[in-house]
DNA sequence: TCCTTATGCCAACGCCATTGACGTTGATGA
DNA sequence: TCATCAACGTCAATGGCGTTGGCATAAGGA
């Protein structure tokens, strides 16, 4: 075949598809992240991504190479939208407070995209953008390279790795979460404190936060402890 | 059709496959479980589990409703692995240290698990045996209830979010990892310290540093912090 | 002995990502 | 002006996936 290959320049000749939509790099990763928003991370499949472009499935792939190539677009896209309109205050453990949420916040409708900014550091331009004002925000606070290096490691990659486990909660069913939000309250509830006395004794509290992501308190935990290392 | 229902109770009548194998639940999760360690997380469908019993893909379905509801017993047995042959040395921090890199690493190769288990509070077995472990170890320590459930959220969540991000890189052929590698070292050594000042300073730590998992460093400062709140 | 039920197999359904072949277009340069 | 060529659209097909309906068979229980 042609070697579908993704040219590098932009695109100058451009044929509307049969329902007359131009297509570029742009409008596809747009459309893309429009239907993860709108219908989760497995409602973006090549052929509804065509669907909603008004093209063939296999038109994508004039773009891009495959969906992972796509997913990695989005991703680069998504640190973008996690920083903007942001701006240091000063306090370095506030601005990592809300660096941190906002790329949880961001990552939490695009596990997918989560995924692969992680596994395949590729250098994109979003994320070295991020990842230079982490990295700023630490060596600004006086923490010595090599600690800042492993700070922002671990911040990052928690920021990822809670968005990936907190939209599996979010992705199911509203049904599926109160049959199982069900089931976890009879069981614990059932526990006699004689082989399960600290399940027993905190029953209540373990209920109550089911539902709520942990971030949060993993996030002011690292940030807690980093502050503690500087001071030390 | 005739309702493809899982029975509860044992089975006692039992018909050998074509290979003459004899199936059972057990026998299943254990077959999935080489399948994870051998192939990956991708290398776990119903026609290969099928095929690695010695029957068709379709039999699985008499004894789990679905994919799923497999993953979910692989994921508790996964736990009972975790802390299979552990014991408490009296020491909270390093029991809890100990016990988190366990689940970490056990979940490694088995990420969808991990995604369920967190998502999917269902109050198995092994779970909770294993949730009951934590949150004496907690108690001991002295921590106020509160703290402790907060603890305990943050940290289970912690180990398998890591997982789960850990596993991604894992999955990865080498070959992929190393082109990953050699972009990424390009990008960050190309950097001008005029634009990115911060990257540019740390670019060889930051090299260095790039396949090792952050876990442990994230859990160490989760129970720094943790410690100080005990002390303070 | 017969009936029920558990449990096996097979074939099929509708989904998925991806690709090869082919047609059409617009820009380029002789 | 016009031939060439790359870009990029469609279509049809491939091989995988989870899942299910239908049917065959064997083990107990009556």
């Amino acid at each position: 075949m042609a070697k579908r290959v993704v040219p590098e320049t932009a695109r100058r000749r451009r044929r509307p598809t049969k329902q007359g939509q131009v297509l570029t790099h742009q409008l596809i990763v747009e459309t893309a992240l429009r239907m993860l928003r709108e219908h989760g991370a497995a409602g973006l499949t090549a052929r509804r991504l065509g669907l909603a472009l008004g093209a063939d499935a296999s038109t994508v792939y004039r773009y891009f190479r495959g969906m992972d190539d796509l997913v990695l677009a989005i991703a680069d896209e998504l640190f973008g939208h996690a920083v903007e309109g942001w701006s240091p205050s000063g306090d370095w453990r506030a601005d990592l407070r809300e660096l941190g949420l906002r790329i949880h916040n961001a990552y939490l409708t695009h596990p997918q995209a989560a995924v692969l900014t992680a596994s395949r550091v590729t250098g994109l331009p979003q994320e070295v953008a991020t990842d230079e004002i982490i990295l700023g925000i630490l060596r600004g606070a006086g923490f010595p390279d090599a600690d800042a290096v492993r700070i922002y490691h671990a911040f990052i990659d928690q920021s990822l790795a809670f968005s990936i486990l907190d939209a599996a909660t979010l992705a199911l069913p509203p049904a599926a979460r109160e049959a199982d939000e069900e089931v976890w309250r009879d069981t614990y509830a059932r526990l006699p404190a004689t082989t399960h006395p600290h399940i027993a004794a905190t029953a209540p509290l373990l209920v109550a936060r089911m539902n709520d992501s942990a971030y949060p308190t993993a996030l002011d935990m690292l940030l807690a402890s980093a502050s503690a290392q500087l001071r030390g």
